[in-house]
DNA sequence: TTGAAAGCGCTAACAC
DNA sequence: GTGTTAGCGCTTTCAA
């Protein structure tokens, strides 16, 4: 082997270390940790020089090595089950811009289905990889929830509740009841719901059982009853939502409503409507949840819920514990709203 | 201090540690690494015992230490402008499967805007952080640039071309052309084009100008006109697709076709065309780009990229230059094909 | 206010 | 095939 006249490679570019630094600046590496990460024992002087020398050689400590010393990652995990669904996508933006502003990097888990998920959990990659954890509307039993709490580090959850462990949500139950209510209030009575809980994906998040539970309160206490048989799941977003209501379809009598517990399935059934010819209001209304960026755009009449900003309140409580050692267990339950667009009105009259 | 009778924490979970496991195996600390590691010069035997004494003491290596010891951080970065963009989204979830599949952790950058994209490569958080990086359709200047290679760690592009790095993308001017012909062959002359590049975020996809650029060659070799006055450009989104569509009709001639620069543009303009009133595709006709998931729901004809495929791709070339020191230069260019649906037909005859 | 020294928990080069 | 020995590049007592 003799040497190339051209070297294509350079090897991984050598790093300016603590070392350089305190060399150039003609004090000792300690004094340089110290300088650089703002410590209040340093003359200014000193940390002037600090960094200058710091500057010069565009030094930067490796994450690595004062890791490995201090004990801490400067790194938050955020645990999802799909980023391309539009809620977790926008949640998962909102803790970031927290969390990237505060210095903590983000390390990105996305589960994919309940069979990732419970790998995960088994092989624990977060051990010591981070410093917390948010995980997002993650339906969680009993050995996930140990295994999390076994990382003994902070944790917040968002949409979805763990004993013990902070919370940012909305309260589906009562979110669900701005819908049916809106439903009823027009004399609606037969009305359907398209949930997701049978995705094939095999979660079953924790907020489709909620808003399942609280359809069927919601219509009790307007003194109606949920059929079970106007009760069809279909899986996962807008497909889902479409096979459902050519279900309901194929039924012995068309509802005068569906409400979907989102709007991705909810979007899926106008569809399903649409080409089958279907008024929408004027045969079927439809509600969903959550306000998904299209609801405007079909015109579909939802429940909105703030996404972005639960995102920023999950990453900033888990700052808070970071930061502050804060220690106490909240449960923020964020406001919803209905909003009332073109896919709803009373029941045709025949 | 004395002890609590009941202790609120104990503090960082005590981790087995190398020592832990070959102390129990009877081995040493070396012979425990290269087990772990699947090293060939272990006896089974050896091996054996380790694999049980890790087992048993639920070792798991600190990836801070072998990665500091190692050079390698099993990390992989991945730069997105926004991953509340169902483009971007999608990528990310691609290259994530491909990248977890490997063994590899990923962490997030989540720029949101240029001047946050700035600050970014200034700072170059990458820096010792990953062992490689995949870029999401970063519109990036010579300085950006400059920082990445700095890095001299194996990259690649997604929807986006930089000299001598690996890219995957698709032919954007010939995506164009598929949409402008589809147009031309129906009989439209006065054909709008609504782009997102003056987007107040500041990006400026490269996408962007190519499906301009596309646009008027497009124009121009079926022997059109892409009037200047009829390109007009909104900011980022459906929002930004609807207020273009706005301005357009605000024009002293309404065109019979717009062509929108990706998918949420389109079904902006659809949005406005619909509150307007303007039959579509009656009076005007409308194409986006990409296949959205919505695309289906709300009937737009656009021209379909594999964008899943393309994330996970990107990954594959990068675990290539990882594993096998691939180190190729290639340029991937998925096919594209127009998807007719409803909101495209012949301009009205009159 | 600063420096010396001892790790943090691994991997890798080199012996045996 | 396995053990010994150095680090990797920081942070953190502890002394000065």
């Amino acid at each position: 082997m003799q040497d190339d006249v051209q070297p294509v490679r350079s090897g991984r570019p050598r790093h300016a270390s603590i070392i350089d630094v305190a060399t150039l600046a003609g004090v000792s590496p300690a004094t340089v940790s110290r300088s650089l990460r703002g410590h209040h024992n340093v003359s200014p002087a000193t940390r002037q020089r600090v960094l200058e020398a710091a500057e010069e050689l565009s030094y930067s400590a490796s994450p690595q090595a004062s890791g490995l010393a201090s004990g801490r990652t400067r790194t938050i995990g955020l645990v999802v089950p799909f980023v391309t669904r539009w809620f977790f996508a926008n949640a998962v933006a909102g803790a970031y811009q927290v969390l990237a502003d505060a210095g903590y990097d983000v390390l990105l888990y996305h589960l994919g289905s309940a069979a990732t998920r419970d790998r995960f959990f088994e092989r624990m990659p977060l051990t010591r990889r981070v410093d917390a954890v948010v995980t997002l509307a993650l339906p969680l039993d009993e050995e996930h929830t140990l295994a999390l709490r076994a990382l003994d580090m902070p944790l917040v959850t968002l949409g979805a509740q763990i004993p013990g462990v902070s919370s940012v949500r909305i309260d589906d139950a009562a979110a669900v009841r701005l819908a049916v209510y809106h439903l009823v209030h027009q004399g609606h009575e037969d009305i359907a719901m398209i949930s997701g809980d049978q995705d094939d994906l095999g979660f079953g998040f924790l907020s489709s059982q909620d808003r399942c539970e609280g359809f069927r309160q919601a219509m009790a206490s307007a003194g109606l009853r949920a059929r079970e048989e106007l009760m069809v799941s279909g899986e996962y977003g807008i497909e889902g939502g479409a096979r459902a209501m050519t279900a309901l379809m194929a039924g012995p009598t068309l509802p005068t409503a569906v409400f979907a517990e989102y709007d991705e399935l909810a979007i899926g059934a106008l569809r399903t409507l649409r080409r089958a010819s279907i008024p929408v209001p004027g045969r079927v209304s439809v509600v969903g949840m959550d306000d998904h960026e299209m609801a405007s755009v079909v015109d579909l009449t939802t429940v909105a819920q703030p996404v972005l900003e639960q995102g920023g309140t999950a990453a900033r409580l888990l700052l808070e514990v970071l930061d502050r050692g804060e220690t106490e267990v909240v449960d923020v339950v964020v406001p919803t709203r209905l909003v009332v667009r073109g896919t709803t009105a009373a029941p045709h009259p025949n």
